[in-house]
DNA sequence: GTGTTTGCAAAGTGTTTGCAATTTA
DNA sequence: TAAATTGCAAACACTTTGCAAACAC
């Protein structure tokens, strides 16, 4: 099954080289061995360019459109999974109904609010987990996620 | 928005009168005011008649095909939901795509397995979170998911 | 009988995909 | 120029809904 949107998982990494004048989102994307699109640049620069994020698909294609960029919703939700797959994202799976991405991917947990669908993130280092049991055998443990769930008091 | 198909949530509980000959699944069905119809006792008795399950709706549509019960794919998602809306079930954000439910409501936490989509119980009282931040102003804890994330070793 | 529940088929939602046109290196 | 990327529109998977017929009490 080809898949020509994504051929770039097979193409060597780049070298970041990271020349005056380009963005720390283009070397960014160059260090992931993507190529450095006007789409792609733009969205990088919506996701990294201030601070950890949560975000869905439709959210940022809005930004983007907001902003005057003209990406397409497919593109929105193509460059979400390469930046996944690149490891420059992760996916949060909090709601079942829509898919979150953090821009945050070192370990930390979150708050959801129910109603509102929103996220917050925990500090990385206050929660922790005790207890854990043993994998099942020829299991082991990819990653913990914590979700503490919130509603109006 | 009149929504008649969930009219039994103002309806007045029952009164758990189990006559000798009534299942179990009866019971509880009129416990949690739901009448007890020939689909919601076939799908409460797959759902509850064997201990713990985890379970989607298509699959649970699947087992009652499969054990003879004639009901309708709506009817297994309408029932879930009202299960659930009575307390009979809980809704785990586990995949994204697709909704498991699971039948044991007490607080405990999962085992998944990515690839298999698969989902087990960890005992109840294992895990223990500690270090948990106060919630936002106005907001409090409703219920804290630990999914503990499985791959092959 | 009255109000609840069901099933169907249609509508929705969020997401993915095939492919021709465009862009990048 | 060759390969990667984009955008569109159509296809998808899963879920919900309107409404008339069937059912429970």
């Amino acid at each position: 099954m080809s898949r020509p949107q994504d051929p770039q998982e097979t193409t060597k990494q780049g070298m970041e080289r990271v020349c005056p004048g380009e963005s720390r989102i283009d070397a960014r994307l160059r260090g992931a061995g993507l190529r450095p699109t006007r789409q792609r640049l733009a969205l990088g620069e919506l996701l990294f360019g201030s601070g950890d994020r949560h975000i869905t698909a439709e959210v940022l294609h809005a930004e983007a459109l907001a902003a005057g960029e003209q990406v397409s919703l497919a593109t929105v939700y193509n460059t979400l999974h390469q930046f996944k797959r690149a490891g420059l994202l992760r996916e949060l799976a909090i709601d079942g109904t829509r898919a979150y991405f953090d821009t945050n991917t070192s370990n930390h947990n979150h708050f959801f609010v129910e109603e509102a669908g929103e996220l917050m993130d925990i500090e990385s280092n206050s929660i922790r987990v005790d207890g854990l049991p043993e994998p099942p055998e020829g299991m082991k443990i990819s990653h913990i996620d914590v979700v503490v769930r919130l509603v109006k008091a």
